[in-house]
RNA sequence: GCGCCCGUAGCUCAGCUGGAUAGAGCGUUGGCCUCCGGAGCCAAAGGUCAGAGGUUCGAAUCCUCUCGGGCGCGCCA
């Protein structure tokens, strides 16, 4: 309906540009919903944009493009209105063929093809595989998935893709916390790292390797720590757990450190992939650091940079001159012990990115990654490709309430709340529905306790109702022996002419441009907002009117009415990855 | 110290990239079931958009500074 009116109006200013009134026909029309049913439905403040450009006053401007503006039957009047404001009535009948559209649709109804099939990356959680997810990734996977949904309800070929960090330190402090475990569960006495890992889920991998390898890998735990400098509080913890990391692969020698290192990757990525398979987030593909590395990606890339002169050698290391692409300071990407950087990884996965031919990339991180994101497109940018391609999208931590009160977490003693134990509590709807309610810039508040309500102050359950109680009229309507001819409501759609129905008919055909916004703009939100607004819409139309009348024709067109806010609801639920159930 | 994000009703947040009289939900107060699900609806009260300057026809929105809150500033990932 608003692309209807930008047609008509980019016709009028093509004229009026014809005639040397306007110098320049604008690449976008501004055309925006009014917030005053007094300012008609739609409204353009073209005409004020413009006016300096032309030499003309705003509202003598705005009267010469009305005058300009080809008929349409969908438009009842254009006025002008305040500082030079065009305000469009439309028709009744332009809104009530809203519902003949959503019919038709069906499932597809919201969904264009503005994205003209053009391929989108989109990463997200990618959390070490040292853990089950807790809460924070669980915003992050709520969110990238709806973004990722978004994207390709308008159209975009969206891929995907779970990052797997199964080459840094972090994996090696996670096989050793599990083979120590073994170690324990073999019978020796451990002292266990105060760095290492440790939830109970290390105690069930290391019970696993026990029960396939029996003690095959055991080792006297007086010659593991041998000759180890001290664990804190008396030493240094980092270097306590590194020299143990090294310990076990010099005793389990390559194949058998391999073992434990992938038996607990393994198990781990199982876990979080059925997680969030729950959780409704299904990736196209898990793409591993480790084969990135292995493949002599990552080589590659320092040797591009290398090559192109963006580095430099000191204190035995090789750094990126990322500072002179407004980073704030130079990175190390080879150490002075040879190992490469995560940060060298991480241009190699970007530049493979783009090697794949996606137009877009877009990285959901945690915000307190912000500071990588210069580095990051530096690389980009020193290589040649356009960082403007990436999109990082930074989503701020969600503090959970339980009672009032602050839930506290800590991830070091393993007593951290779980993606699995939020599911179990508020369920998968309610999780999913609260992680997008508010923009990702966000901190967000989620009360616990609100999410398991059943009433009206639960937003999940006041869209679901909503959509259930259609339903549930469906359901009515065939116990009285009656049924819906949906031909003759359609025939008899203007017959929608209560003030209830005009609002509900609004809300609906505002449904494409809340997706084609909240997909474009990353902002699952609005979509979230939307539906609390159309389900308030029909919860106040199901108060003030009865829909089973009498008068055969006035409730088939407004069980259509009710059918297509239906519709609407399941469609844009399913973008958020929510159920719409048929009784509740 | 430097950088990024945030500051809007008692609370939690929207505000369509600069538009017309700043909006919801919760909470508070008062109403609505002989009627399709009361898991619902209606109404009222509630604001110096953190503060101060600036940009222009016009600012919650853009720029500068100040004050508050969060998060970052590793040869960790």
């Amino acid at each position: 309906m608003k692309s209807r009116l930008k047609i008509l109006l980019r016709e009028a200013l093509d004229t009026l540009h014809r005639d040397g009134v306007v110098p320049r026909v604008p690449g976008t029309i501004p055309v925006e919903r009014t917030r005053d049913p007094a300012h008609g439905d739609f409204a353009t403040n073209l005409a004020l944009a413009l006016a300096k450009a032309a030499g003309r006053k705003p509202r003598e401007l705005a009267e010469a493009l009305a005058a300009a503006l080809p008929a349409a039957p969908e438009v009842a009047r254009v006025e002008v209105a305040g500082p030079g404001f065009l305000n469009f009535f439309l028709a009744p009948a332009a809104f009530q063929a809203v519902v003949r559209e959503v019919l038709e649709a069906g499932r597809r109804y919201g969904r264009s093809e503005l994205g003209g099939g053009r391929r989108v990356q989109v990463e997200f959680v990618s959390a070490n595989p040292t853990g089950p997810l807790h809460v924070g990734h669980g915003r992050g996977a709520a969110y990238g998935a709806a973004v990722a949904d978004l994207l390709s309800a308008v159209g975009y070929e969206v891929h995907r893709e779970y990052y797997v960090n199964d080459a840094g330190r972090q994996m090696d402090i996670l096989a050793t916390s599990v083979w120590l475990r073994y170690l324990e569960l073999c019978g020796e006495e451990v002292a266990f790292p105060e760095n290492g890992y440790q939830g109970d889920y290390v105690w069930d991998i290391a019970a696993a390797l026990h029960r396939e390898n029996g003690e095959a890998m055991r080792k006297p735990w007086d010659e593991v720590a041998r000759n180890l400098p001290p664990d804190a509080p008396a030493g240094d913890k980092e270097a306590h757990i590194d020299a143990l990391i090294h310990r076990a692969r010099t005793l389990l020698r390559d194949d058998q450190y391999r073992l434990v290192f992938d038996v607990a990757l393994n198990y781990i990525l199982d876990d979080i992939r059925e997680d969030l398979e729950q959780f409704g987030v299904i990736y196209d593909e898990w793409f591993s650091e480790r084969a990135l590395v292995d493949s002599g990606a990552v080589l590659k890339a320092i040797e591009r940079l290398q090559k192109s002169g963006h580095t430099y050698e000191k204190d035995g290391a090789i750094w990126f001159r990322s500072s002179d692409f407004g980073d704030e300071k130079d990175r190390v990407l080879v150490r002075e012990n040879g190992q490469t950087t995560y940060f060298a990884s991480d241009i190699a996965y970007h530049m493979n990115k783009l090697e794949r031919g996606f137009e877009r990339i877009i990285d959901v991180w945690g915000a307190d990654h912000h500071g990588y994101v210069p580095r990051v497109k530096a690389a980009l940018e020193a290589l040649g490709d356009d960082p403007g391609r990436l999109d990082v999208l930074l989503v701020q931590f969600a503090v959970l309430y339980r009672g009032g009160q602050k839930v506290q977490m800590s991830t070091r003693s393993g007593e951290f709340v779980t993606l699995r134990q939020l599911r179990k509590e508020v369920g998968t709807d309610a999780a999913r529905f609260f992680y997008v309610m508010r923009r990702c810039e966000q901190h967000l508040d989620f009360d616990l306790d609100l999410a398991r309500k059943q009433s009206n102050d639960n937003p999940v359950y006041y869209v679901q109702y909503a959509h259930a109680r259609v339903c549930s009229v469906f359901r009515q309507l065939e116990e009285k022996g009656l049924a819906h001819h949906r031909d003759r409501g359609l025939a008899a759609l203007d017959r929608l002419t209560e003030s209830h129905e005009t609002e509900l008919l609004r809300e609906l055909s505002r449904f494409p441009e809340v997706v084609e916004s909240a997909a474009l703009q990353h902002e699952p939100h609005q979509l979230a907002q939307y539906l609390r607004e159309l389900a308030t819409a029909f919860h106040t139309y199901y108060n003030a009117h009865t829909f089973i009348v009498d008068d055969d024709a006035l409730r088939d067109a407004r069980l259509a009415l009710i059918d297509a806010t239906r519709q609407v609801l399941a469609n844009g639920l399913e973008l958020l990855g929510v159920s719409a159930p048929e009784r509740m």
